[in-house]
DNA sequence: GATATGACGTCAT
DNA sequence: CATGACGCCATAT
């Protein structure tokens, strides 16, 4: 299951955020937002910090919240006093829609 | 199995 | 906007 959530905070493009319930409900667990939580506390070397709360406050404590604002900003994500700007960097994960592809992408 | 906890979300006050 | 209450679900003890 975890792995299921990671999968889906490593689609995450730079410059992008999602949140907790955002993913649960890609990777096919509504509701399960905190689940998502724990699967960054357990694994490494994901985007964590293109992970939010809802309305795009990071929900995190001390030093770690003030990383997370730092990455963020560095990647190009535009802070809104305490929260994101999810207007321009709510990432949506794309729905799966892979059929036949009749016109030629170019 | 029961209880408590947590990087959550939503709604009511 | 801050708080409180409830719902949700995997872990820890």
């Amino acid at each position: 299951m975890f792995n299921r959530m990671l999968r889906q905070v490593r689609r995450i493009p730079r410059g992008k955020v999602a949140t907790y319930g955002d993913v649960a409900s890609a990777a096919g667990f509504p509701g399960s937002a905190r689940q998502v939580a724990w699967a960054l506390h357990q694994s490494s070397g994901l985007p964590w910090h293109r992970v939010v709360g809802s309305g795009g406050k990071i929900l995190l404590a001390g030093e770690a919240g003030f990383e997370q604002r730092m990455r963020l900003e560095g990647e190009g994500v535009r802070f809104h006093g305490l929260r994101i700007d999810m207007k321009e960097h709510h990432h949506s994960f794309f729905p799966r829609k892979r059929s036949s592809r009749k016109k030629k992408i170019r």
